[in-house]
DNA sequence: CCAATTGCCTGACTAAAGTCAGACATCATG
DNA sequence: CATGATGTCTGACTTTAGTCAGGCAATTGG
């Protein structure tokens, strides 16, 4: 590693810690000390148990009850004992607490816009923060069944189409493919998997079924910025096992020579080559797998 | 822009918030407040004047004075008059305030290398952080003049050598190209200059002078991560500035097919084409300026 | 040389953040 | 059903952080 790898790490740091910091200062803007304002916040994105919360946060247990009550007493917050153990409790926001906390995430937003606003190459910043951002929370990821007509899901579908069109030599357009039906997709007949960090997908695949015992692989993806760790085989691994739930006991799926790297994936994961099963004009390279 | 671009910026705002805080926490192992810490450090890195400390953290003129007493104390910081104007103080560490200095600086440097560490393509998370950094701190990037033997220009140097290299077709070696002489790129025949983030290169230009009114551009280069932000053209005016004080009046240049946004710099920045005009074996274009 | 300004310092605050010991209710278990 | 463990809450702190009004010395500009 050249010598400077480090320094250009801190650099990093010291760019983002001063527009952290100013995100930190505008949420004081509105009245609230950082603390209150941090709790409001994380359970305003579903962080409702009080001792998760506490975790997260890296509270003392004093504080974080002070700071629960503040916020009660502003009616932001209301704290219920948990069914089947009341000694934990649950913090959900009130009306008024989910206001408040849209204001915030609102305030959020227009300062993530603002500076994808005055970047002239806003897609290139978003891939490179996709990338720190998958090399911090790495841990974090998950593979989750979502359906395939989400939101989620279509960034991801999107953005693959996208870059077929960008590999294949002749382009590629959906409609001229064997488009699986989204009901496909979707128990009890099949699944669709994401990789997900944060609430925002990395990565996906389908998983689509006919009823029978035959099955085929659609739409393996994994962004650019989540490449190279290990992503692409998890979601198939998902797969199989979905597909093993459903009862399918032979899977099969159609790829392209410009995609190599997938090519090499199935070959080292139990899949061996077949005769072209489809007619479909775009794929040239046919697997199946039994188990 | 996508539906979910801010929600990729916020993605990356929250893990990155988490690591900072890591760094923030693990300063206050060494036991002592994040405030002085932070002035500590800004002390260290070269932040004397007290005024300008004050504005760079942003504290109250109060507070910063008994943070700076504090660090007194300890016997870590001692402050002098300024010459000139005896209002003005200037803190600087002294032998003990350098060690634990050096102490933070260690902690940073080492989570900085664990984090590249655990990544299993560190190059390309460096990139995406450079590329972070810059629209973080864009505004915050200066052109310098420095020594080309200098570690920061080394690492330039090495960068667009390596580069050259995965361009043409038939590979670049230094050797064989007619590499100037350091000397003929510092003042008073020449100059060389840096565009600077933060303390770490994002780029250079070379001027290269014989003595006579005959200048040479050369090594001009621009980290990938800092691209399409104009900074070729800050670099090559500072260039021709720094020809114009030298009193060098005609400046020549050498260039290849394979680098098509040099050629469109040049050409839409007053160069004309020239002849060629040596016989170095990789460039194949050649560009004149005269002012 | 006098008045206004500048840069830093001090004292006297307030607010926020964090700590710790114990109280209290609830739960799991033998 | 007694016992210990668990999860949250309360009260009584200390430490940091931040604010504000003046004070003092040095400097600047008539």
């Amino acid at each position: 590693m050249s010598f400077d790898a480090v320094a250009r790490v801190r650099r990093f740091n010291r760019a983002v810690t001063s527009e952290v910091g100013a995100l930190d200062t505008s949420f004081l803007g509105r009245g609230r000390p950082l603390g209150s304002a941090r709790v409001l916040n994380a359970i305003g994105h579903g962080r409702g148990d009080v001792g998760e919360l506490r975790d997260y946060l890296g509270l003392d247990s004093g504080l974080m009850s002070r700071l629960l009550r503040g916020l009660e007493e502003e009616g932001l917050v209301e704290t219920v004992p948990q069914t089947g153990d009341a000694r934990r409790r649950i913090a959900r926001l009130t009306a008024a607490g989910e206001a408040e906390f849209e204001a915030y995430e609102t305030i959020s937003d227009a300062q993530a816009a603002a500076l994808l606003q005055r970047d002239p190459h806003a897609e290139s910043l978003l891939a490179a923060m996709d990338r720190v951002a998958v090399a911090l929370g790495r841990a974090r990821i998950t593979i989750e069944e979502q359906d395939p007509r989400g939101p989620a899901a279509r960034v991801c579908l999107e953005r693959y189409y996208a870059e077929l069109a960008r590999r294949f030599e002749q382009g590629f357009d959906v409609a001229r493919s064997r488009d699986p039906d989204a009901a496909d997709m979707v128990r009890p007949r099949g699944a669709f998997l994401l990789a997900m960090l944060d609430g925002g997908p990395l990565g996906c695949v389908g998983l689509k079924g006919q009823g029978g015992e035959m099955g085929e692989i659609k739409r393996l993806w994994v962004a650019e910025a989540a490449r190279g760790f290990g992503l692409a085989r998890l979601l198939m691994q998902a797969a199989e096992n979905a597909a093993r739930e459903i009862g399918i006991g032979v899977l099969r799926l159609d790829t392209n020579r410009a995609l190599p790297e997938a090519r090499r994936l199935y070959e080292t994961s139990g899949w061996t080559e077949i005769p072209r099963f489809n007619d479909d004009p775009y794929p040239d390279a046919f697997f199946e797998k039994r188990f």
